[in-house]
RNA sequence: CGACACCGCAUUUA
DNA sequence: TAAATGCGGTGTCG
């Protein structure tokens, strides 16, 4: 599928997916998630240097979008990310209007879109036991974006290339769904790629993801209470009450630009 | 398409379709189908007198096959039936091997099978309503076949006709498929005719069809557990808690002696 | 190309 | 229990 790397590669994204290093696959089998006991954040266990240590240069984020009443009247939708362990690393935001439809799908891809801007933003803090970046392979930088939603990854990986290749139809011949998220989403992989930023996609079940899965709920349940009128400090109250340092993002302003959203 | 009955014709199937009365379409659009309060069978409206009075006379079938993993690796098939509302005029049964490839045609097209040969028994047993027979047309008797599947109800009217004034081949020039399913069922519908008993075909959408569909469903799941080895009697466990006085058909042992089946 | 079925997968909910 | 959001496929015919 995609080129399985040296054996000691120092890149774990290739072609937009996760892909462990030999060794450490070896040895620790599953997922590769790691928590940096120092800042917190989330990594993978990348390779193995020559004198046996762990080094750790691909971030990850863990993203998850809800939406209460899916399918029904009166939808309310938002997502939740989580970049690190702490609070101060997870975000949470009810969807905005612009967005158009509030649907599962859509809260799920905002999800990961905004996983990774803001992931971006984090991954450039240093790390106090490094004192430098966790990155420690020149300008080049890795973020996995993790989901429960098969739907996400298959887009962002599988489905939208055979959309371009065939007059972008799905298989059954219809117009894909969301695609202006989907779209918006894909150039910014590309933009970013050139910029030696290299994004990845990882599907993962729910239950492994209940870290974001509960932020996305209690975004949605924040945008309820807007809708239903409530003001904004009092919608987000609850939230941060119950989660002081949580940074909270009011409205998801990254994609308020984003064209023909509707 | 075919001929407009009188409007007080006794008879509604014409040609194998289904021919309302032009009176009682008038009244209740939609498809004509009724339950008798006394018995539960289901039946059709099928003309007014002139006393103004409804005669049912029509009994309808409800048929549905379905196909677990359909195309793919290890498939599982069943059909289900519904004579009537109660329990006891619902028939389920899984695959035998002896029917060859499963296949959701081939679950389509022995279900609505079955429902012709069920509802014919059923349909012979009296009412304590009316103390006779839902017919009062003399020996005449009219069975509609219901069944969401488009499959069926062409090929039992349109295209096996065809066919036959075409050396037995499709339109492409090949040779149809499920023949030995469709010429005995072709063959049965005909002998029934020399006896006044005359079976018609009704395409519903899947939705107007769903206690039939219910009803398949749990028979592939049957016929799932047998492939999985599972013991007849653990098999049908839970088909039979599920609905105490439901007719489980063991095996669909009309089909048995079907010649050339493959 | 169209139509009707039959599914499979993951998620989101009520 | 049951429904919606979305994708992928096969079975079949015209």
């Amino acid at each position: 599928m995609y080129p399985i790397p040296n054996r000691r590669s120092p890149c774990s994204i290739v072609n937009r997916h996760y892909q462990p290093c030999y060794e450490v696959a070896a040895r620790y089998p599953g997922p590769q998630f790691y928590t940096c006991s120092y800042c917190g954040r989330f990594l993978t266990r990348t390779y193995i240097s020559e004198s046996g240590a762990i080094h750790c240069r691909t971030h990850v984020v863990f993203t998850d979008g809800a939406c209460l009443n899916n399918g029904q009247a009166n939808p309310s939708a938002g997502w939740g990310i989580a970049t690190g362990a702490s609070t101060s690393q997870c975000y949470v935001s009810p969807f905005d209007c612009s967005f158009g439809q509030r649907t599962n799908q859509r809260a799920e891809l905002t999800g990961a879109y905004e996983g990774m801007i803001r992931g971006l933003r984090d991954m450039k803090k240093s790390c106090p036991h490094y004192e430098q970046l966790h990155t420690d392979n020149g300008d080049r930088m890795e973020l996995l974006l993790v989901t429960d939603s098969e739907y996400v990854t298959k887009a962002m990986t599988e489905w939208l290339p055979k959309w371009k290749a065939n007059d972008m139809k799905t298989s059954s011949g219809q117009t894909p769904a969301n695609l202006d998220i989907i779209s918006h989403f894909d150039d910014r992989v590309e933009f970013l790629k050139k910029q030696d930023v290299h994004v990845g996609f990882m599907h993962v079940l729910r239950h492994r993801n209940e870290l974001a899965d509960k932020l996305a709920k209690r975004a949605a349940e924040v945008d309820r209470k807007l809708m239903h009128g409530v003001s904004r400090d009092n919608a987000f109250d609850k939230v941060i009450a119950s989660s002081p340092d949580l940074a909270v993002s009011d409205f998801t302003s990254t994609f308020e630009r984003l064209p023909n959203s509707r």
